[in-house]
DNA sequence: ACCTGAACACCGTTCAAGT
DNA sequence: ACCTGAACACCGTTCAAGT
């Protein structure tokens, strides 16, 4: 016949076919351990146990591997767009996004770069579907369209400052956490940063999720009102 | 004498001795021309025609180097912590950021990212310098010093998301803008996708200006309650 | 003491050579 | 048609050799 053994029997034993799903979780696990710069094709492909060219077939090329890496771990992320609440929803949204965050620092970078060098249309569609469901609870919600994109800005950008924020004064280690931060800050000249020397106890104890979700409070609070005035003119 | 020539005349015509200050601005210049990934000790070197090794006496490594460059970068930055009209300083410099992330958007995802590698008390000064100026403007506007770092985490937040979510959107050629958008929207499944695809137009039309000020107003008019709270408590 | 550049241990990606 | 790996054109950084 014209078709030939498909190759099912060729296999090596112990080298089942990847998948890109198997090659982006081993690249996943490459940037939680060492960060980006560490997730290369060699050692991707050493960690599979298959030759590093083989990877191009699951990825064109390194940036588009750091793109799905991304994508992988916003697959986590879920909401209900049909849920009446939309503040309740943006709101556990916004730590589970945290969370996310926590867990996977090293990928934060990734989460927040990447995006930038791709136009909005031509990302992977696992990074706009949590747009997509934020733009549906919104207008469920009764914004018109156009103001559901400007609330989704808000909310997002709001969002994003802060796990940047949080990360930023997040220290691997608790215990360390004080007698580094004191050691740092003693090195600024005092006559130059009065302020900062002197919050050294309150930089201690920061609580990101408190300061999220007062931060969320203070935003849904501004929006309501926004709604409220939007529905008041609609309907006069 | 025990003092020997202090090697003033032995210089090679063409080749004044470099400061620190020369190598980042050439480094800034080719951060925005191609990205970050661009600027290699290799490069830079060629570039001030100079031996790439010779670039370790004024950055300790490229890490370092990129840090630099953050930092150049933000001393275009500057308020006036004295100012009583808070809230309008604090509006001037997001649009001061603002215009400065424009300008030098390949500088932005290093803005955002060195400091995730580095405890905030170990940063360059430069790179504190913004956030203890805001301190001190909110401590002479009546915030307890505790707030003061409250108020700085939400207002600063809010300013890098927006700042974020401006240039993913933000497209190099605006007549290619809208093409390019539509193009892009265009691929995503239309089930799957039913609002984002809807809000091409919109899209195409954002005014990043405007959008930041809502967003500063939103945020201030959370933030002057709560100063007029906390001043009510205070007061009893 | 300072500067220079060879050398080392890596990269991403192309493409010719095998099967 | 697919897979493999040699080869190319780069990297950052160390360190020995020069002056």
């Amino acid at each position: 016949m014209a078709t030939p053994d498909t190759g099912a029997g060729t296999q090596t034993p112990g080298k089942p076919r990847l998948t890109r799903e198997a090659v982006l979780a081993k690249a996943l696990e490459i940037v939680d351990a060492d960060g980006a710069d560490s997730l290369t094709m060699r050692r991707l492909g050493q960690e599979l146990g298959r030759d590093p060219m083989g990877l191009y077939r699951y990825a064109e090329n390194r940036a588009a591997l750091l793109d799905g890496v991304a994508e992988l771990v916003l697959d986590d992320l879920s909401l209900t767009p049909s849920d009446p609440d939309w503040k309740g929803q943006l709101r556990t949204l916004a730590h589970d996004l945290r969370l996310l965050a926590l867990r996977h620092p090293n990928v934060v970078p990734l989460l927040v770069t990447r995006p930038l060098s791709t136009p909005l249309g031509l990302r992977p569609l696992g990074t706009l579907r949590p747009l997509e469901q934020i733009l549906s609870l919104l207008v469920k919600a009764g914004f018109r369209a156009p103001d559901a994109l400007h609330v989704y800005r808000a909310y997002y950008g709001f969002l994003y400052g802060h796990i940047l924020n949080e990360l930023q004064e997040y220290i691997v280690d608790p215990d360390e956490n004080e007698a580094l931060l004191r050691l740092g800050l003693h090195r600024l000249p005092p006559k130059e940063f009065p302020r900062l020397r002197s919050l050294a106890p309150a930089l201690v104890e920061y609580d990101g999720a408190e300061e999220l979700d007062q931060g969320i409070s203070i935003l849904l609070a501004g929006l309501e009102s926004q709604l409220k005035r939007q529905q008041d003119s609609a309907s006069m």
